[in-house]
DNA sequence: TATCAGAGGTCTGATATAAGACTTGCGTTG
DNA sequence: CAACGCAAGTCTTATATCAGACCTCTGATA
């Protein structure tokens, strides 16, 4: 066993492992929903055991970056297939589950990122955004009124034709069309009163009391890609929460 | 190796060593805040080989039951010590964090469980319940207000003079008074209006728009013991969730 | 053509071994 | 008495090996 690193910012073989790993996901050399070579022929590329990869992919795996599959190995998590695009909707009606999800696009307009939201996706202020607004029905009722910014820079040529042709399922487009896979999120929740334009959108009297979800996502590396606010109507839905 | 269970109901041997153990947490052999006997010792006790007892404490660590420290042991998670108390607390001030934390208490009474609450908590209708109200400030400024139950059977005695005591801190109440350790908890968020009450408790206007919170705990083995709701003014504050 | 058995690949579970890293506490040393 | 160094105990990392479970594909068979 080596031991390097001697006294700063030492690693682990499994974390530096872990690190080559996302650096070639988020190179593309395996895209979502390929599978990534097998434990044996990953160790034997990085020349180190089986166990070392089998413990590096084990963490990825953990963060919904890969699926394993037993039997049949080891895949790179995609928003397009298995319904986890809908790990990122914490949106449920009060009785039973999301059957049927429907978006319906508002616009899609290029915008200058004020000082803020700069900041947040680690842009200069100033720079082009890609503002986009749509509502979002649950089994029929309409009860999410968002809109997401993104890098103009970052998804070149993003425009109405391309979101309604991925049928309005953002992250799974920004994976497939652009290759930015959305991994983690933060999320920050107020209650706040519709004002006139947003009760127009969901069909509520202005006043009513919506969810207020702010929402930073991250791509590999915890990279800022999309900055999102939404705005939910919960007379019967509400937002699930696990914690742990 | 041995093979049972031929058909149903198989699990791994690190899953019954993890079993095991959760058991003898729940039995209190190991109370929160104690170290547990060392993967060595435990390994020899279970009769299995130290991987597997790596593989079960492992598998708790990353549910917050247990806690590792390098060099030093594996120990009982606690809400006592190590500001874990807050993990279960997601409200965060807008601007900066949380420096201070004061809980007022309003009032402990029995109840009656109506039907929901006693199906939330696995006890017959009707059973007798402690409901616990009280208000809790962040930083100086009041800005939630808060009820729980929980089955007054299980959580004998409890009165106004146990919670003031535990200065209100109620998971670790729980466990120290109580043996009963929270390792989990599934919430739902709801945006709402504030009613006379709840507004006169919170110091703001009836109609001010609140984050809803209502929340099941569960502890070892995922037993449901606490329901809360709580009604929080999201002004200068919001609720931090983090999606992975 | 349709079905089935089997081979081979892949992840999963279990064990064993060894050395590194970190903490604690003890005993020596200055 | 204080400081230092060392040893022991514990978790952590790494490797190797083997067998089980699961899936896919292929070739034989009816």
């Amino acid at each position: 066993m080596k031991t390097e690193q001697p006294v700063s910012g030492f690693q682990p073989l499994y974390r530096r492992i872990k690190a080559q790993l996302t650096e070639r996901l988020s190179a593309g050399e395996w895209r979502p929903g390929e599978p990534i070579p097998s434990e044996i022929d990953l160790a034997q590329r990085f020349r180190v055991s089986q166990g070392t990869v089998r413990k590096a992919v084990g963490e990825l795996a953990g963060e919904n970056v890969l699926v394993r599959k037993q039997g049949r190995g080891t895949f790179v998590a995609s928003h397009a297939h298995t319904r986890s695009q809908l790990s990122f909707l914490r949106l449920t009606p009060d009785d039973g589950s999301v059957e049927e999800l429907e978006a319906e696009l508002i616009d899609v307009r290029r915008i200058r990122a004020d000082a803020t939201s700069a900041r947040m996706l680690a842009l200069p202020t100033g720079a082009s955004l890609v503002r986009l607004r749509r509502t979002l029905s649950i089994n029929g009722n309409r009860i999410l009124f968002e809109e997401a910014r993104v890098s103009a820079d970052l998804f070149q040529g993003l425009g109405p034709e391309v979101v309604e042709r991925h049928r309005c399922m953002l992250y799974s487009m920004y994976e497939s069309a652009y290759h930015v896979k959305i991994v983690a999120a933060e999320e920050q929740l107020k209650a706040v009163d519709a004002d006139a334009d947003i009760a127009a959108f969901l069909d509520v009297a202005p006043g009513t009391p919506l969810l207020l979800m702010e929402r930073v996502a991250y791509t590999y590396d915890r990279k800022p890609v999309e900055l999102r606010r939404g705005f939910c109507n919960t007379s019967r839905h509400h937002y699930a929460n696990e914690i742990t």
